[in-house]
DNA sequence: TACCATTTTGCACGCGCGAGCAAAAAACTC
DNA sequence: GAGTTTTTTGCTCGCGCGTGCAAAATGGTA
């Protein structure tokens, strides 16, 4: 024993000597479910609020193999809705336990890299809220085994190395359609954000069949290259203008809300016209502004809180995947339709 | 050497053999600025890349107590902006060789809980973005070395065991102020945030002493409790409704964004009158939301991506602790006033 | 070739803790 | 009280890499 050697961070091994116990008693003081007597555990404890001793995480990580630490890959920084995923993933996570590692991914090679960096860092898992992330990119990062578990938290991946947290998108979307034909649209065009993963093709797909179900026609739709309101708003007005006033639709079915919020704005805006009754809208998400005045808007409300704690059971490798990928929202009826 | 020994993850030794050379110039490969001849270098890369090596950081921080990581603690996830700042803090930490630990704080005690856990990470620094950390929980955070550098992002401090990285208040709100005389209001009424930090005293206490200065009365102000458009639209609501007509005010200077938001739909939607020609409304922080057109918000712009540098030196250990919260932003003047 | 300056490489040691086992202590049993 | 089971404690070894220094290699000069 060194007393003077110059240590600015005081380790287990001190609150040892204090408490009179042996280093590994001191963490298992710390640990919920370790064998350890009552008694030791106070003195361990008492000596430790003594010296302001709190165990290491990053050496436990190194020994333990376990960083209780989760990347959260976002690619989407436009999307309104990205906020209250993000509050209510690491306010539940941490919760339970885990750190939230939060990265702002650029495009595909940047994601790429994260999930290196991801997995430098030893994270337990890599969570992926986005719209760019490819089929591709998740098979070449599931399969180089990047990281220990890589899930996609409110999208669907048919991917067998992924895991799927998210609401059953076509009950859901069966939903806004039902409605839609029960209030008497006739004209709707599915306003649809970018094409290039299967999760929100299956909303398009979904109204789009249903409709022909019911109607016997085939629905229009139009793209948005981004779920960006500001994005949205221009597109939306190029495609209405391009429209004769005879072919106008009577509803804008959206993909989310960030579509909506665009869609709606740009109705009044551009062309002067009234929301519901010249054209409604419905929306996907129920973003807090969807309640705002200004939208009022009819749209499709994700169990959040209840996916993000099944994202929980996954990381504690407790699961039923069939589940995980079919929780049930509820649609929200407001005045845009 | 075990070459059969049942691991599953590549070390540095491993690539070491197959390259021909030692672990450690395995390792000083990877760092841009070690002392190591292009020759081997190259001869590591091939061979880590190879391998499919990368260096981990887990281990890397426990040996040289540099961890890389950031605490970014929020308290405050229905101010739209914040999602902004995480957008160009997260980008401009990563680029630089950060990552970020995004922590939702609940209230102060919960936020010193987040504090003793970015310390038990040995996070290089906390950051702090947020409305409710009281002067007190810093200097207890700061006198306690919780965590080697406690940084206020867009916000000051006072405290001398603090680093703020924050626009010129004064400056900021000044302009405002000269914008609001300028085009002739005679009835503003500031609306203000949680009272709890000096920062954003600062911003009322500039405008009302600016105004006194130059129109030779004191402004009326209203508080509202959480920067939360919705909860600005109910207390703006009360407040107005609580005046009488002759009282009524011709502009309100909001604190910010998220109240200016909420005070304009408030005004719109409770008591049917028109922005700007009944009452004007100006904000504080250009959140893209400003620029849609149902508010077409008057603001100020904070410089945030050279804020976000500014952070990244004070990181590196290298800055002016006085141009730190110094920076200038601009007015950015559109139809709400 | 011998000598010195400079660059490059290798190595002992330590960072703080965890897994898993063996020794010790405590709790029961008859 | 001796024997048995159960709980609690201590310990060896290793996680993968960084620090600082000494040894080796390289380059330049006379």
């Amino acid at each position: 024993m060194k007393p003077d050697k110059l240590r600015e961070s005081i380790t287990a091994h001190d609150v040892a000597e204090l408490a009179g116990v042996s280093r590994w008693t001191v963490n298992r003081a710390f640990k919920p479910d370790a064998s350890i007597s009552s008694e030791s555990r106070r003195k361990v404890l008492e000596a430790a609020g003594q010296l302001g001793y709190t165990p290491d995480l990053i050496a436990s990580s190194l020994a333990s193999d376990r960083s209780n630490l989760v990347s959260l890959l976002i690619d989407d920084f436009s999307n309104p809705h990205k906020l209250v995923m993000m509050e209510r993933l690491t306010r539940i996570l941490r919760h339970s336990g885990w750190g939230t590692l939060l990265v702002n991914t650029l495009d595909e090679d940047d994601a790429a890299l994260a999930l290196v960096n991801a997995r430098q860092h030893r994270v337990d898992a890599a969570v992926l809220i986005g719209s760019q992330f490819s089929e591709s990119i998740l098979a070449a990062a599931g399969g180089a085994q990047q990281v220990k578990k890589l899930i996609l938290f409110a999208r669907y991946s048919a991917d067998p190395g992924t895991i799927s947290v998210c609401c059953d998108d076509k009950a859901a979307m069966e939903s806004i359609t039902d409605h839609v034909i029960n209030r008497g649209f006739s004209h709707p065009v599915f306003i649809a954000g970018p094409q290039t993963q299967s999760a929100h093709l299956m909303r398009k797909e979904t109204f789009l069949k249903r409709w022909q179900e019911a109607r016997g026609e085939q629905a229009a739709f139009a793209p948005v290259e981004t779920y960006d309101p500001q994005i949205a708003y221009r597109e939306v007005t190029r495609y209405l203008s391009g429209l004769k006033r005879s072919e106008w639709p009577d509803i804008l079915v959206c993909e989310n809300d960030a579509l909506a919020m665009g869609a709606i704005d740009a109705i009044r805006h551009e062309f002067g016209l009234r929301v519901p009754d010249d054209i409604a809208v419905t929306g996907f998400d129920d973003t807090p502004v969807a309640a705002n005045p200004n939208y009022r808007l009819t749209t499709y409300r994700q169990p959040i809180t209840a996916m993000a704690e099944g994202l929980v059971d996954v990381l504690k490798g407790e699961y039923d995947p069939d589940a995980l990928s079919h929780f049930i929202g509820r649609l929200v009826v407001r005045e845009s339709a």
